[in-house]
RNA sequence: GGAGAGGUCGCAUAGUGGUCUAGUGCGCCGCACUCGAAAUGCGGUGUGGGGCAACUCACCGUGGGUUCGAAUCCCACCCUCUCCGCCA
């Protein structure tokens, strides 16, 4: 959501930003809209003030036995309550239609974002380590994944249908570690505090984060207002829907696991081998609450601590900075983590690290207050998968192999693993 | 799931149809008094919207309804608490 201030005083501003990704907004029908709102809301106050001081009145006359001249001034009310009738409900159809189309607005990207049509566009800004070499042509890791018992995927799709995976011995094992391993990281060295949020979340909380209404066929729903959670975000983004934050509370950093639940329709062909795209996952997610002025710093922090658990277990990857026509309707600035998988042969996107400026506060109305007696101001909220564990277990599979078919775990791992290596 | 009680301005409470544009206490902010503080006194202290402004409108869990007028009456729903049932 745009602030309603910036379209009706900017509107090119606007126009030009959703066109940097791709999107024209009906800005001039909104304008019209606006204008006709505004003229009803004028109006509709004047007589609703007028209704409220001859009722005033009628009290007055009865008050004082004046029976008949509070007959007469009901009499007269009678004309002036159908207008204030029908004005209310002009407003209310002219705020829902103003509505429809703010959601149809996508944030706008950040200045330093590069313009550009697709993935082919985005900049890589930096590569971290160097790709393990192998005198053989290392293996994909779904071709590791069954040797070493790991994971069984024809009985997960036997029992739940395909894009599932059943984690078997030291491949469930492995899971769990990698959990541990990135909460314990993120919160003990990292400053950020632990959640554990529910995995079922209400139509409003989607709302908040800006999946309903557009793409409610991505979701699994378990009720008529309850869906499966695709990231922790939601939960953790709308724990503080409709509050307001003291100025000390920020900046708030959370880190949180959950099981990711995404139908993603229609999604046939791309990354479907292996365990890369699947509709149920885990992943550690980390959300920020920050001032407006400090949020583009605390992206780079952000990004910064998300890498940090790559750099920790000595994978090779890179980060690219996304294009205006690669990133998400809702953020302004995201940088995509991509870990090398040297079988896959590929870079395979692990997190994305995002600004949402403060288009999900004002959907979700979370603000803050610099100081006691000051208008509440939106806060800034970002987040970023810090990682996702389906293709942080490929990527470690595929970097880690070795020649005999075994897969050395990186030295940190080892604790939560209770193994050094995984074998045959 | 059943029965009962309840949801009012940060907190606590008052308010059962018309000076409620919601009172009072606490907290908070400002001012006065003070060398400073405490105490005391005075004033202020919610959110959103429209208007250049004066000002004004909406909001007492949510949504409807009755009425010239609703925190107050009616209907539906949500949530919290207590008890009962069921259950990991």
């Amino acid at each position: 959501m745009l602030d309603r201030q910036l379209l009706r005083e900017q509107p090119d501003l606007v126009r030009r930003g959703a066109a940097r990704k791709g999107i024209e907004v009906p800005m001039d029908r909104w304008l019209e809209i606006d204008a006709e709102y505004r003229r009803v809301r004028t109006e509709l106050n004047e007589r609703q003030a007028e209704q409220n001081r001859i009722s005033k009145m009628i009290g007055q006359l009865m008050g004082q036995g004046k029976r008949d001249e509070a007959e007469a001034a009901k009499a007269d009310v009678a004309n002036l309550k159908q207008a204030v009738n029908e004005g209310e409900v002009r407003e209310r159809e002219l705020e829902a239609d103003l509505r429809e189309l703010e959601f149809g607005f996508p944030n706008l990207p950040h200045e330093s974002v590069p313009d550009g049509k697709g993935a082919e566009d985005n900049v890589v800004v930096r590569t971290w380590g160097e790709a393990p070499q192998f005198a053989e042509q290392p293996r994909p890791h779904w071709d590791l994944l069954e040797p070493l018992g790991l994971v069984d995927l024809p009985r997960a799709t036997k029992i739940s249908g395909s894009g599932f995976a059943v984690y078997t011995g030291w491949g469930a094992r492995l899971q769990r570690a990698l959990i541990s391993y990135m909460l314990d990281h993120q919160t003990l060295k990292r400053g950020y505090r632990e959640i554990l949020p529910p995995y079922i979340v209400t139509r409003q909380s989607l709302i908040g984060t800006g999946q309903l209404p557009k793409f409610e066929d991505d979701l699994y729903a378990v009720g008529e207002d309850e869906f499966l959670i695709p990231t922790a975000e939601v939960p953790v983004t709308n724990l503080f829907r409709e509050e307001i934050l003291e100025n000390d509370q920020l900046t708030m950093k959370f880190a949180a696991s959950s099981a990711c639940f995404r139908r993603e329709a229609g999604a046939a062909g791309k990354d479907t081998r292996g365990i890369q795209r699947m509709h149920q996952f885990d992943k550690v997610e980390l959300v920020k609450y920050c001032r407006p002025e400090e949020s583009y710093d605390e992206l780079e922090s952000l990004t910064a601590d998300a890498e940090s658990v790559l750099q920790s277990l000595g994978l090779h990857y890179r980060v690219a900075l996304l294009c205006t026509g690669d990133m998400s309707f809702s953020n302004a600035k995201c940088y995509d983590l991509e870990v090398w998988a040297p079988g896959v042969g590929n870079f395979l996107e692990i997190s994305s690290c995002s600004n949402f400026e403060s288009y999900q506060a004002r959907r979700a109305n979370i603000r803050f207050r610099r100081a006691a007696g000051e208008k509440p101001e939106f806060v800034h909220i970002l987040n970023g998968s810090g990682l996702a564990t389906p293709r942080l277990f490929a990527a470690i599979l595929e970097q880690f192999q070795q020649p005999d078919g075994s897969v050395l775990i990186p030295e940190p791992l080892r604790p939560y693993v209770g193994t050094d290596r995984l074998s045959a």
